[in-house]
DNA sequence: TGTTATTTGGGTAATTCGGGTG
DNA sequence: CCTGTCCGAATTACCCAAATAA
């Protein structure tokens, strides 16, 4: 273990919204209907673990699931 | 500055009508019979991949691969 | 210490969702 | 079977000025 416990790379606000295609006021959002786990600044602005948002990217399409009708 | 694996570069449910010449809608109903892969904004939002969505696009018709050179 | 880009917050228009119909 | 449109409800995008981050 490091100083780090575990080296959790954060990602800003602009950075999620550009993976999921949306605007950063959108991110916020999410997190504040805490759909989105957010780590604050001492200033008050937000960062997201990189490995949540892509866990949630990763939880697309599922609804392939209806082939008879 | 590239942190993210792979990036993939999503378009909107707009976006996607626009480049195919038909409704919203339709690109919706295509997602939903599982011919295009979606991904989910946190608010239930479609997202898809520009890369496939090209590769459809790029995709002639077999009709007319009758071409002999 | 100063500059530039990003984020924050609130409010309003546009888009998308889902189901049902033609 | 496939597509376009109507509806209501929910989600998202863009406007502003001030504060924070690098």
């Amino acid at each position: 273990m490091s100083v780090h416990g575990d080296s959790e790379v954060l990602l800003t606000p602009a950075e999620v919204a550009s993976l999921f295609r949306v605007d950063p006021k959108t991110v916020t959002r999410w997190a504040k209907a805490g759909k989105l786990s957010s780590i604050r600044t001492l200033g008050g602005h937000r960062r997201y673990k990189e490995s949540e948002v892509r866990a949630l990217l990763g939880a697309a399409s599922e609804e392939m699931k209806k082939s008879d009708d």
